[in-house]
DNA sequence: TTTATATTTCGTTATCTATCAAAATAATAG
DNA sequence: CTATTATTTTGATAGATAACGAAATATAAA
């Protein structure tokens, strides 16, 4: 006896929720706006915000978790990008991620953080690192 | 000498943050899809959720104070409402509230919520009112 | 293998938020 | 005016979440 097919288009409740609450705190609003250019890694993405690594880390992972973030691993680095459209077939999540980016494209913070990855991107990643071990910030 | 004009598509990052914040909520989400096509007075809302109606009244106040709710008062019930489309000159909550629309359009919870409110609106008000207080609950 | 290191996980603390009951408001009804 | 009542505000409490530093993982370099 076939059981009812779960229908694809219904959103639940429950799924819309986990993607509002990823996406209603600043520094994840940043963070998907830093990464939807181009990819970049934890240290690189470290850089811009003045908060531990292990706090970005964990809002990283957050956001993976509900699908609006894709990562891989090159090395000893990890590479977090936007999901590529091949990951998408969940509409709930491209929704969001459609949301975000229209409200905070011409945001200030935007161009701001942008900028700062711009000058990051000149940096060898090795460098940043080791500035980053350094601590110059006391 | 003339101060730079502040940029009217420019929505800063607070105040998507205040929206996103806002909206990750499963009550204020069901709240949200249940005044979506029709108005209702408070007492008609608290109906629907098995939560005090001072909880249900604190939840309103958010949406309202985030532009994502609007309210009218008519004797001693409030109604509320979707921003009239003249309300919504503010571009950042006209997206937040078609991408709540989007996402929970078909919705289980969404059906189930509206049947509900279907019942509820056959009923008169004030027995409404005298309903709740009465407390059959237990 | 041993060392170094990029990232995550863990444990803790402080802040924020959802909830309720009770008191306060505001408006009608008697 | 006084009583009733729909809604909001207040105060208190429990649960969620963001932050940090330290320990744990996993990979590369030596």
């Amino acid at each position: 006896m076939p059981v009812k097919a779960p229908d694809q288009t219904d959103v639940s409740l429950a799924q819309a929720t986990v993607l509002a609450k990823a996406v209603a705190e600043e520094t994840r609003l940043r963070l998907l706006m830093l990464l939807q250019p181009q990819e970049l890694c934890a240290c690189q993405i470290v850089e811009v915000f003045e908060l531990a690594n292990s706090t970005i880390s964990k809002h990283l992972s957050l956001l993976k978790q509900a699908g609006l973030l894709a990562s891989r691993k090159s090395g000893r680095w990890i590479y977090y990008r936007w999901p590529d459209p091949s990951d998408l077939q969940d509409p709930a999540v491209d929704l969001t991620l459609q949301w975000v980016q229209a409200l905070l494209q011409s945001a200030s913070q935007t161009q701001v953080d942008r900028e700062q990855v711009q000058q990051i991107l000149q940096l060898d990643p090795v460098a940043l690192c080791l500035r980053q071990r350094g601590g110059d910030c006391c």
